[in-house]
DNA sequence: TATACGACCGGAAGCGCTTCGAGCCGCCCC
DNA sequence: GGGGCGGCTCGAAGCGCTTCCGGTCGTATA
C-alpha cells in the first residue's frame, strides 16, 4: 500500500522564483500573466524576462483551486467509440481547436449511464458538460442544475437546459415514406431496444407514414432490441433483426434500419442468404456514416458534426458570459437516397476530411 | 472585459463544514475521505455521518493541488475522430473503467503536431500521457521526460519509453504476398504522405515482398500522398490515387493500400470506373476495420484496441508504482482474406460489440 | 507505581496561484 | 504648498485539501 506515489521532482519553478528573479512581488508576476494592464511596461518586460529565463511555466492546477475553474469541457456519450458519437465528438473538438480548454471524456457504459455519470460529476471538476443522448429526468436535471455549470443536451432535451436535438420522428418519416414511394408495402423496421428516446421517436415516425399512405401498421414486422439477444445500434443487432425479418412467412421486401451500423448487420444478413440490394430487398439506414457511402446505402443524415459544433460553441459562450435564456434547437434530418433502395447514387455532396 | 466571470455561488460544503459538523479537525476527515487506518471506528463513523448528512463531495482540484498529482490520463492522437484510432482508445477506455482516473483528449492536428502537443503538455496537467503515431525526435524525448510522469508510446518508438508499436514492413509484406500469390505481378500500393513512420515500412514491406517473388519494383506502381491533392489516410486520397493508378498506361492488375479508409475510396474510384472487384482488379485494405467486413476487403489487421489496452494498462501501473525498465513490445499485424482479393469470405473471427 | 509505547487526533504549514485592500509616490490643482 | 488623485505595487489572505509534527491519552511492561 505504502507504494511510493513518487512525489515528483520536478524542478518546480513557481510564481516565487520569478517574483525573486524580478525583484518584484508575486501579484504582480501574476498580473503579467494574466495581462492585467496595471503594470508599468518596465516592470512588466522586467517580469517577462525572468519568465523567459527560468522558463517558468504556470501551474494549472493552482490556477484551478485559486479561480474555482477547471478549464475544462466534459463529453459524456453512451460510447464514445461508436462511429455516430465519432462525428459529434469531431464538432465538440473542432470548435475546441486553439482555445485553452481541456476536453475531458467521460463514457457513460449502455449499463448504467446514469450511475456512472453521477460519479463523473461528483468529482467536480468541469465548467461544462455536453451530455448527449441520456434523456433527462428529474434526479439528473437536479443534478446538473447544481453543477452551477453550462450544460447543453445533444440528442435529447430538457427546458432547463440548452438542447440541441433531431426530429427523429421526421427522419424516420422521410425514410419511410421513401420506401413508400418506392412501390413497397411490406416494410420492415428494425430498432433497438428503446432505452433511449430517440427510438421511440423514429418508431413513430416510421408509423406516420404508413398510415399516411393507408398501409395498415403490421407488429410483427417491427423488430425491436428488447426481443433480441443483442442490444443497442451494433451490427449484431442488425444482423439479428433482419434475420428474424427474413423468417416471417411473409418477409418484407423492405427494411427500414434504425441506424447505419445495425444496416450494414443487416445487409450482410441478408447477402448471406443470398438476397440481392436492392433487387430482392431494400434497405434504409440511418445516420449517414461516411462509409455508408461505399455500400451505397440509402440513409438518413443527421448533420452530427454540426451539432456538436453548435452545442460545444453555446458552451463556449456561456463560459464566459452566462446567461439565462435557454436555447432549444432542432436539426431536421435529410434523406441520402442512394443504391440500396433501388435509386441510382446520386451523391451531390462530398464532405471534405479536413484531418 | 469585465465580464462576469460568474464566480459560482455553489452552496460550498467544504471539510472544514463536516469537520465542524463532526465535532473534528480538519485532518482526521481527511483521513476518513482517505481511508486512513489511524481513525477509531466511532470517530470515523461519526464524520461519516456528517458527510453523509451535509452531502459532501471533496473538491478534487483542492486535491490536486494538495498532492500534486491530477489523476488523469491523457491521450494524444494525430486524429481522434478518425476510425483508426477510435479502435485504440476504445482499449484505452475499457481498460480505464472504473477507475477514478480522468480521460483527456489532445488532437495534434494533423498541420502542427508537434506545437499542438507541445502546447498541451505545457499546461502541465496530467499524470500520464499515452501518445500515438508521432515519431519522436530528440527534443520531443526530452519534452516528454520534462513531465516527470509514465509516458507510452503506440505506433511509434523510442529507446526511453515504454513503447507499443507495430511491425508496419511485416504487415505490408504478407498482405503484398498475399497478392503475389493470387497470381498477380502488376501491384500498385497507395500511401499516404509518409510524415508518419510507419508509411515508410510499409513501403518496405510491399517492396520486400516483390524482391523475394522476383518482382521489379515500378516507381510508376507506388503513389504516395505526397504527388497528391489529398494527404493522409482519407478516403479522398484513396480515390485520387486510384484514378492514379488507372490512369497508368499499363495499369495495375491489384491494388494494395495502406488503409482501409483509403481502400474505400479507392474501391469507389475503381466502381465508378466501371471495374468489378476482384474480377477486374483487387484491391487489399489496412487496418481491419470492422466496417471493412462489410465490403468484403481483404485486410491487415492490427489489433489497435489490444494495443491500446496494454499501453494503458502499463501507464496505470506505472502511475502506481513507477519502475524504470521500458517495455519494448511490438505487435504482428495479420492477414484477413476476403473476397475483394477473390477468395472467399471466411470470416472465423466475430468480435463482439461490447457497448 | 513509574516508564514506555502505540493508537488516535489536533494544529498548522504547505500546494501555487488569484485578488483585494492598502500604501507609496509623483503629479496636478487651487 | 497642501490636499487629492491615479498609477503602480506590495502584502497577505484565501482556494480546499494533504500531511507532518506533536501531544494526549490508555494500556502494557518492569
Amino acid at each position: 500500500m505504502s507504494s511510493r506515489l513518487s512525489p515528483p521532482d520536478r524542478p518546480k519553478v513557481t510564481i516565487y522564483e520569478v517574483a525573486d528573479d524580478a525583484g518584484v512581488a508575486i501579484s504582480t508576476v501574476s498580473r503579467v500573466l494574466n495581462g492585467s494592464k496595471e503594470v508599468s511596461d518596465k516592470t512588466r518586460k522586467k517580469v517577462e524576462e525572468s519568465i523567459e529565463r527560468l522558463k517558468f511555466k504556470p501551474q494549472r492546477t493552482a490556477k484551478t483551486l485559486a479561480k474555482q475553474q477547471t478549464h475544462s469541457l466534459a463529453v459524456a456519450m453512451p460510447s464514445t467509440t461508436s462511429l455516430f458519437y465519432v462525428e459529434v465528438l469531431k464538432g465538440v473538438k473542432d470548435t475546441l481547436r486553439e482555445r485553452d480548454i481541456d476536453l475531458l471524456l467521460c463514457n457513460l457504459g449502455s449499463t448504467a449511464p446514469y450511475q456512472t455519470l453521477g460519479r463523473f460529476l461528483s468529482r467536480g471538476a468541469v465548467d461544462a458538460l455536453l451530455l448527449t443522448s441520456l434523456p433527462v429526468d428529474d434526479a439528473l436535471a437536479a443534478e446538473l442544475a447544481s453543477l452551477h455549470a453550462p450544460v447543453a443536451l445533444v440528442g435529447t432535451r430538457h427546458d432547463d437546459f440548452d438542447s440541441f436535438y433531431l426530429d427523429d420522428a421526421y427522419g424516420a418519416r422521410i425514410a419511410t415514406e421513401h420506401l413508400i414511394e418506392g412501390g413497397h408495402e411490406r416494410i420492415g423496421m428494425v430498432t433497438p431496444h428503446p432505452w433511449a428516446y430517440d427510438a421511440e421517436e423514429r418508431i413513430r415516425g416510421y408509423r406516420q407514414a404508413l398510415e399516411s399512405a393507408g398501409i395498415r401498421f403490421d407488429p410483427q414486422l417491427l423488430v425491436a432490441g428488447d426481443t433480441l439477444k443483442h442490444a443497442g445500434y451494433s451490427e449484431e443487432a442488425g444482423t439479428e433483426g433482419m434475420l428474424k425479418l427474413l423468417a416471417l412467412r411473409e418477409p418484407p421486401t423492405a427494411v427500414f434500419v434504425s441506424s447505419d451500423v445495425q444496416a450494414f448487420g443487416a445487409w450482410s444478413a441478408a447477402r448471406d442468404r443470398g438476397l440481392d440490394i436492392p433487387r430482392d430487398i431494400v434497405i434504409c439506414g440511418y445516420d449517414n456514416l461516411k462509409l455508408s457511402r461505399y455500400l451505397d446505402l440509402t440513409t438518413v443524415s443527421q448533420h452530427m458534426y454540426e451539432i456538436g459544433a453548435a452545442a460545444t460553441e453555446r458552451l463556449l459562450d456561456r463560459m464566459e458570459q452566462d446567461s439565462d435564456d435557454r436555447i432549444d434547437r432542432y436539426f431536421k434530418p435529410e434523406l441520402i437516397v442512394r443504391a440500396s433502395t433501388g435509386q441510382r447514387d446520386a451523391d451531390a455532396v462530398e464532405d471534405t476530411e479536413e484531418e
